[in-house]
RNA sequence: GCCGUUGUAGCUCAACUGGUAGAGCAACUGACUUGUAAUCAGUAGGUUGGGGGUUCAAGUCCUCUCGACGGCACCA
């Protein structure tokens, strides 16, 4: 008897009954049977060797796609799986979840032995034994009771528990590849032989289903892809991200500094508070052109202030507190209930509005020890806040000028960004209809600009729904920055009010905003980003001065003034060295302009000019690279 | 906070199973007077993160503690 199939392209072929997808894949071309990993069942992912139904729509998954990537590196979590129950023991070994990831794929198991490194060098060689074997992966339906007996049986409470939890009506299944075996929905690699490149990365911590009143099992991590090229690429990669490193850098380039007595609070040293600066700034004269005034709030204030605003049932366990003349204070870790106090200091009319008041605001928070990771993840840090009072017919063109803001700032510093907006969460504030008038709004805004967005859901503050920004650097990587937040609460917890046209008091609603976020984590994603070389706007050097010879040293302070009445920043290398020496240093100090200074200089007002990525550009007059530098500085041109 | 790893000179790193802490760079001194990625010689630099313990003897072993790193959980 034969059926009918249809195939992605929409041609209808026929076939015997019991065809597998892998002899329709052979049937296709002959090449395909090399790259398929697995099949489409009328869009169910299925097994190679999965027979096809009649009238069924039939797809052959190739390693090229990233379903049968998945596959491949799923099926290379079982391999790893397999080879380390034949180390440590069948029983020994107890199996939780090995799902795949982003760029690989992990395994969590319970076993007694703490595994490190080295130990994953024997199980990367046993791994590589059993893909020698060459053993067929196959797909095995089970009744729920014999799945239960034979996990019983291996003693294996991970397993039973996870069975435990399968819908009534799922379809059980069990893969085997030779002695091995695992609960599995699938599908899987035909064979284990056909893993070509992996690699074990790391071993860590994991708490049982994510749930740190459970058990911690220890996971670990690999990666697999079809090609060996591809694998070292991805090598590549990962090393190319820890040359760039932010805390790496930021030592070297002598940007910040940590200290024991301090954790997760940065120093910021000359050269980082530098670009710190400029970027402040930046963000203050693009703020005074639209109309912001900016001001300073108390780094602490009475803990009423803070039970009043809400924070204290919604965010004590991260707020430091401090006893002054027995009175309860919090360190802010935010700067809202700072400003609306500083728009209950006076009467407003409707006609003030919108009012926009900024701060660069140093925030306190306490994140747990385990979280904080150089400028990433902080406990104090500077938030770049603004806080609009608009009326409520104001909120959808007030967002949309910050949205138009945030796009502004990021254009020029080269990031592609993402929009995220976030609803409300479950530990949340206030009436269900003002949040979903409150999301609504900000769904408007975002619909109305075209912009497209991904939905978070619950993510939101605990006070309003919020829009977030998500930067692309240079590794693709991605990192939350501008936010903008919508917030009926704050005026009520705080009685604002304005003087309506009416001659009454109405209230008005809050946008609170953020354009880098915390300064200190984008001055970390900056550094990783640009490597170190930042653009010369942000340079914390702009220009070194290299003197051939100390009987130079004269001229190139005097051309150091000329550079700085210019407003660059600039150094002389004033060591008694070699000028290849001074070169190299400056080279990896990442400056972008080295001026070198001799004879032939000296006597023509001029400077060899030497620049980061072009090398030697010839000579030039002083006031020439003045001109340059100054014009690439104003137009904040990268790189 | 949890699991694991880790901490040696300003920096980067050595010191076999317990047996006198060492190198390069940087710093300092001197010579050289330098032309596009490292000139030469010399000098100094340490309670091995901190406390306690085992031992004839501890950087090394045990224990407590602090920091950092990789994850997990958390991230208003």
């Amino acid at each position: 008897m034969e059926i009918n199939v249809t195939l992605p392209d929409g041609t209808i072929r026929r076939y015997p009954a019991g065809t597998t997808i892998e002899q329709v894949a052979v049937s296709i071309r002959t090449g395909l049977k090399k790259n398929a990993v697995a099949g489409k069942l009328n869009g169910k992912l299925v097994d190679l060797n999965q027979p096809i139904e009649p009238n069924s729509h039939i797809e052959v998954v190739t390693l090229e796609s990233k379903e049968g990537l998945e596959i491949y590196r799923h099926s290379t979590a079982h391999v790893m799986a397999q080879a380390i129950k034949r180390i440590y023991g069948d029983k020994a070994v107890k199996l939780g979840i090995g799902p795949v990831i982003e760029d690989g794929f992990y395994y969590d198991i319970d076993i007694e032995k703490p595994l490190s490194i080295d130990d994953l060098v024997a199980i990367e060689k046993e791994m590589e034994n059993v893909i020698q074997e060459n053993l067929p992966i196959i797909r095995r339906v089970v009744s729920r009771t014999e799945a239960i007996k034979t996990f019983e049986a291996l003693e294996d409470p991970l397993k039973l528990e996870l069975i435990r939890d399968l819908a009534d009506d799922a379809v059980i299944t069990i893969y085997d590849q030779g002695e091995f075996f695992d609960l599995c929905r699938g599908p899987h690699l035909p064979s284990t032989g056909r893993i070509k490149a992996f690699k074990l990365m790391n071993v860590a911590g994991a708490y049982w289903r994510g749930d740190s009143n459970n058990k911690v099992l220890q996971r670990i991590y690999g990666t697999s892809f079809p090609k060996k090229a591809q694998l070292e690429e991805h090598l590549h990669v990962l090393e190319e991200a820890k040359k760039r490193d932010h805390r790496k850098l930021g030592k070297e380039l002598e940007l910040f500094m940590f200290s024991e007595e301090a954790p997760g609070m940065p120093f910021f040293l000359p050269k980082g508070m530098a670009i710190r600066t400029e970027l402040e700034n930046f963000a203050r004269e693009l703020q005074r052109q639209r109309d912001y005034d900016e001001v300073r709030s108390p780094l602490m204030m009475n803990n009423r202030v803070w039970e009043q605003s809400g924070h204290w049932d919604h965010y004590k366990d991260n707020m430091y507190f401090t006893n002054v003349d027995e009175t309860k204070y919090a360190l802010k870790p935010m700067n809202c209930p700072g400003h609306m106090l500083i728009f209950k200091n006076s009467l407003h009319s409707y006609r003030e509005l919108p009012i926009r008041i900024s701060e660069f605001g140093q925030v306190h928070r306490h994140e747990l020890s385990g979280a904080l990771n150089g400028m990433m993840r902080v406990r104090t840090f500077c938030q770049d806040d603004a806080h609009l009072f608009v009326l409520p017919e104001q909120i959808e063109d007030e967002i949309s000028r910050v949205i138009s803001l945030i796009d502004h700032v990021y254009q020029v510093l080269g990031f592609e960004y993402k929009v995220e907006l976030s609803t409300r969460p479950e530990d949340s504030m206030g009436s269900e209809e003002l949040w979903n008038l409150a999301e609504q709004s900000l769904r408007n805004v975002l619909d109305k600009l075209g912009i497209r967005y991904d939905v978070n859901e619950g993510d939101g503050a605990f006070y309003g729904p919020k829009i977030d920004f998500h930067i692309l650097d240079a590794l693709k990587r991605n990192w939350q920055c501008g936010t903008i937040q919508l917030d009926f609460q704050m005026p009520e917890k705080f009685d604002l009010s304005y003087i309506g046209e009416d001659n009454q008091k109405h209230r008005p609603v809050v946008i609170h905003r953020a354009l880098y976020g915390s300064i200190e984590r984008f001055i970390g994603i900056l550094t990783e980003h640009f490597a170190g070389s930042f653009p010369l706007w942000l340079a914390p050097v702009q220009a070194k001065l290299l003197p051939v010879s100390e009987n130079y040293l004269d001229y190139a302070f005097q051309v150091k003034k000329s550079l700085e009445r210019a407003g660059i920043r600039v150094e002389v290398d004033v060591r008694n060295e070699k000028l290849g020496y001074k070169i190299r240093e400056a080279q990896l100090e990442k400056i972008p302009y080295m001026l070198v200074l001799g004879e032939n200089e000296k006597n023509s007002e001029s400077v060899s000019v030497r620049k980061r990525g072009e090398g030697d550009l010839g000579a030039r007059s002083v006031a020439a690279i003045i001109e340059q530098m100054s014009e690439e500085i104003v137009a904040k041109r990268i790189g």
